[in-house]
DNA sequence: TCAGCGCAAGACATCGTTCTCAAGCTCGTA
DNA sequence: TACGAGCTTGAGAACGATGTCTTGCGCTGA
């Protein structure tokens, strides 16, 4: 069974069909400066006749780099698919790349296996540079990437900030982002506060909960928060129990803008108005917050920016930067559910 | 700026630290018969002790792999993230893969942007295969996976089968599943059917509706089919405004079980009894199933074994065998809910 | 004693690029 | 005419592993 198989074109046919060596090929499709504008164009007509593309494996070798750069999710796939502002995140990574030569992949490492794998292939250097989404303290895998000195991006904050010497790290400070929707309600005159959050034990959540009660104190109790899903029906599932315990409240604090539409249809079934009776405010200025009714005034995380961010500076760390932090800014956009 | 960057130890070294050639070390780490035991400890010894892992750009040029396999996300992001089905897929494919050498990353190609980069990577050959999640025809990608003659697995069937001849197929048949769910239905004697699928858009959404109509005919008429979002709090909101409605049923349809533990907590909410008053059916056999009361009798799709199978293709793909379909069957999982 | 065998290990080529170095060519100037 | 400067180009080494061929060695048996 002989296949047929027409192996790809490398660098030497190219060569011979100009009729140039191989070296002068290489610099003819790499724009060196040293070459005539001539034989540039007859290699590289040549490159086109036979479909030539370089070969990812030989050119690895030869400048030392895959242009891989591995976008680490340590925690369960499942988890990051239920958070919808992953993928803004993920988008703004790409956007930056899709700029240079490289190529971002998402690797996933919940499971030992997995782990064990992506491991391996940090150790053989598969990759150039690696991005971890959801890094958290104590990973074996920050432990290995840290031995091996491949340059590494952590989004969000490490607790006692480790490795600060030998990562860099970017994150968005969702503390100051709940200060700011808290202080929103609170000039507002709001005093009877409600939030509506996401997953528990999401350090976002944690954070942010944490900048709600900076600046509302008692306006806020305990009782008074929920933990839930992010998505719209959890919002109106969460909302609709709230109504049932027949509390009063006059502003709701939600974990994020799909939530916060929930609540608005679940109030607005209950017969109440939104701002007039009770003020709203989201989280994420996801595209829904324009299309609510009324439109939602709401806490945007640059996800996007921090992507671009995280890209940037993987890049510069593969051409040997030394490592930084750099923190976003939360932004409140004013619109009209307040 | 001297960087103090302590490069990976190569094999060249670990030969010299064993005091033997680089061909004898290489045979002794990759276990070849033709070397004795006691050199092969030696080696082994000294490959421990300057911690050598094989560098994955020479090896790769070596052996003419990479041992990365690409799993392709052409659609966007976020709509893979609010599918839960799609995590477990991945872990089937990474369980497989876990046992050979292959690493599986994600690729997101959905801007063109992201397409062109992922298309000059499968041009430059950095990927032994290719898993397709969600392959459509006329894909510009799959054109260019078909002439450059990548392994590739296409997840899902394409219409008038297409590529058959180049692209292996793993599908479960989502029709055959709707079509157990409603005779389910049927025999249990439920006359009045209401559906609450996924989103509209989505083909096994859409698949699964024509199996639902074959056994229902005009107990599910088209006005009782709901779309939503794949969530519990989705299939919460969806039955409220069903039960708004006033109409009579007897059985529901859940796109998913988290759907369906959504609707059953609607119904309990509105007095209603299930399995007494109203049978339930989800789809998945996600682990909340179990966890419903009543237990959810539920369809299951063999999503691990898809990702097993696709992966296993894929490896035989790259030992060369030729493209191959397969079609999963769908089960009925009796519980309570019926 | 020496041909012949089997086994372990070394020498060298190979994979497909890029990069360094040196050589060839043209041209202008002394 | 000769010589150096400035281009362009080719030969060959590198990158780091694997695979093929060959050699060296010890042993057996005629």
């Amino acid at each position: 069974m002989t296949q047929p198989v027409r192996t790809a074109p490398t660098l030497a046919e190219v060569a011979a069909a100009a009729g140039v060596s191989r070296s002068t090929a290489s610099r003819a499709l790499n724009d060196s400066p040293r070459i005539s504008e001539e034989t540039k164009r007859r290699v590289r007509a040549a490159a086109k006749e036979v479909n030539f593309v370089p070969n990812a494996r030989g050119r690895a070798l030869a400048v030392g780099r895959t242009e891989i750069i591995a976008v680490l999710v340590t925690e369960p796939l499942s988890e990051l698919f239920s958070d919808p502002t992953y993928s803004e995140f993920l988008s703004g990574i790409t956007e930056e790349l899709s700029e240079s030569s490289y190529l971002p992949v998402i690797l996933q490492a919940s499971s030992t296996h997995e782990r064990n794998r992506a491991r391996e292939h940090f150790e053989r250097r598969s990759f150039d540079a690696v991005i971890d989404v959801s890094p958290y303290k104590g990973s074996e895998l920050l432990e290995v990437l840290r031995e091996l000195r491949v340059p590494t991006v952590l989004c969000g904050q490490l607790e006692g900030h480790p490795y600060r010497d030998v990562f860099s790290t970017v994150y968005s400070d969702d503390e100051e982002g709940g200060r700011f929707a808290a202080l929103a309600m609170k000039e507002r005159g709001r005093k009877d506060i409600v939030a509506v959050l996401g997953p528990q034990d999401n350090p976002a959540v944690v954070d942010r909960l944490r900048g709600y009660r900076a600046v509302l104190g008692e306006d806020l109790p305990d009782a008074n928060v929920i933990y839930t899903g992010w998505n719209n029906g959890d919002g109106y599932q969460a909302m609709h129990q709230i109504l049932a315990r027949e509390i009063a409240f006059d502003g709701v604090l939600c974990g994020s803008d799909r939530i916060a539409a929930g609540v608005i249809t679940a109030l607005n079934e209950a017969g109440l108005s939104v701002p007039a009776d009770i003020s709203v405010v989201g989280f994420d200025d996801h595209e829904i917050a324009t299309r609510c009714v009324p439109a939602l005034t709401t806490v945007r995380q640059p996800l996007r920016e921090e992507g671009h961010m995280a890209a940037n500076i993987a890049l510069d760390m593969i051409k040997g930067a030394e490592p930084t932090t750099s923190v976003m800014h939360m932004q409140l956009i004013q619109r009209d559910s307040l």
